[in-house]
DNA sequence: TTGACTTGCATGCATATGCACTTTTATAAG
DNA sequence: CTTATAAAAGTGCATATGCATGCAAGTCAA
């Protein structure tokens, strides 16, 4: 079987267009200071107040490891930190501090320039269309 | 501004449905010692001849050096060759063995099993539609 | 209480990804 | 021919990502 003679590669087509719309969000939060990850582990923080390490996890689509190594640089700069969950000392639960706060706040800015940039682009029926059309994926097990 | 009176992130629905994605064609690559970024360079290696880092770089809408990174392990796995370009030995262009071939047609049952999977949780329909939307996103600039 | 099992994280290993900067080579201006 | 400029890759640095494995802590049955 040839994949020329076959459909495109879904998976690639998810890849690439992640790469170039990463690629435009990173941009506006660099001036920040802050990747896009790092501004949704922020945001979920923020919003939702703490989280142990496994639950952002489930919850960002992560694996609870990269979700581990991802929150070093965040605890390093002080913008979140671990504690360990008293009743149940297995448990590291993670909040954002004060200065996440701040930078959270600041960021925002950037996200929402490049969050309008893609609005307008693609319109905001189709971006909402497109973003269900995108959750509906990744609830989806092949 | 707060995120949660406003639009979710699109950016963030891009990564988690790629990882998402990208986890179900990696197993299915596993058995056969491919993960899905090498195993699309083998592709267009296979299906366009040879082409540069840079070209080939653009077409899979990669940044260069990922590229040039990503390429190391299957050369060290002797899937693929680089060979300096004789007309201008700034360009080293890439190729696909024989041994990448071998491996290629094998991987490609893997790639086919995943593909087709997605195909029929998402109704071959619906799936080229949303193929069709990632490569517009792709190819739009913010 | 103690041993089996489960759960939550960390670490080793490997690839993925991109920006800033450097090196090498080609090309065009003078 | 020499020099300025541009083009193609490579390197240093840092984060992103996930699998396999190891460790610590909690739970529950005997």
């Amino acid at each position: 079987m040839h994949i020329s003679s076959a459909t495109p590669c879904n998976c690639l087509a998810f890849r690439q267009a992640a790469r170039h719309v990463s690629q435009a969000y990173d941009q506006a939060l660099a001036p920040f200071g802050l990747r896009t990850t790092q501004f949704s582990i922020l945001v979920h923080l923020a919003q939702s107040g703490p989280w142990s390490i496994q639950a952002l996890a489930t919850r960002l689509v992560m694996d609870r490891t990269s979700l581990g190594r991802t929150i070093k640089p965040l605890e390093r700069d002080g913008l979140i930190v671990t504690d360990v969950d008293s009743a149940d000392r297995r448990v590291h639960v993670l909040r954002i501090t004060p200065l996440g706060q701040t930078r959270l706040t600041a960021a925002t800015a950037g996200w929402a320039e490049a969050q309008a940039r893609f609005e307008t682009a693609m319109t905001p029926q189709r971006a909402a269309s497109l973003r269900e059309t995108l959750t509906h994926v990744t609830r989806t097990e092949f």
